[in-house]
DNA sequence: ACTATATAGTACGATATGATACTAAAGGCA
DNA sequence: TGCCTTTAGTATCATATCGTACTATATAGT
């Protein structure tokens, strides 16, 4: 493997470390203060696959510890936007709802992004993003799929 | 602005936030405790386009607060990977200095790296990496140029 | 059924991150 | 020179994130 490789890979991921860094900036800045991108993306995946996911499911979906799951569905708890009510096919578990508060909170903090992302598709055509999708997808899959390998430790 | 826009904006920033996030958790394990992805890149950035950076240049080039960098800076002082020495152009100001721990903790680190790049490169065509980099860098600096315009309050 | 193991969630503590507010030095301008 | 504004860095504090350890429940093996 040609020391070019490592580089084209750091080259990436560093590019993708500084696209996150200022999207979730200009997304937090939109939001109501307290709340945070953790907060929107939960809402917005249980309007994408459906509420009534389990917590457990909710931490593997973001790739994070389940300690920052409960942390961060207690803060939209305490915000009324979902609400956890037991699972009654699992008494260890619980199951997630979204609430007509949370519904109307991701709207609004979609419409709030409309202006920005408008200016930014000025910037970016089309066709630049749409072309990076794949790519990504299949450089996520293959980050999610080598998760399961630690490999050396 | 069709609503597809927004979802293709979506879609992209979700891939590039897991990317990032599963990226960031692989490479983490692979550096010694106590070190996180901040403290290499500080010394990569370092090595990169040369010591003798002040902080806020520092801070500057990962979009981080300026306090942010200070504390990383004081961890990487605190391991001796690097020295912080006054700035002779300008008393308010510090200049960073790479040492030759330093040197070493960075290369050991990317050597650390290989088997698990060679493991992803092997899952991922090095032309979807090559090709990803125009776009990311457009989308990159589509994000950066826009920050100085805050829009709507 | 009984026991051992695995799993879901949480409490607690450590630390990274970031906002606010401060100090010290520079720079602008009368 | 003296004053005002700007800038670099840090101290302090709030909180997000995450590791460890714990409880309660479920599952597997006998």
């Amino acid at each position: 493997m040609p020391d070019t490789t490592t580089d084209l890979w750091f080259r990436v991921l560093n590019e993708v470390a500084i696209i996150d860094q200022l999207a979730r900036a200009l997304f937090e800045a939109r939001l109501p203060s307290g709340f945070l991108v953790s907060h929107f993306s939960v809402l917005n995946h249980l309007i994408r696959v459906g509420d009534g996911r389990t917590p457990l499911e909710l931490a593997r979906a973001f790739q994070v510890p389940k300690t920052t799951m409960t942390h961060t569905l207690g803060g939209l708890e305490r915000a009324h936007l979902v609400e956890m009510r037991p699972n009654p096919e699992d008494g260890r578990s619980k199951r997630v709802w979204i609430t007509e508060e949370g519904r109307a909170f991701r709207e609004e903090a979609i419409a709030g992004l409309g202006p920005d992302v408008a200016r930014l598709a000025a910037l970016v055509p089309e066709e630049t993003m749409a072309a990076l999708v794949p790519g990504l997808e299949a450089l996520r899959r293959a980050l999610d799929a080598d998760r399961d390998r630690p490999g050396p430790p």
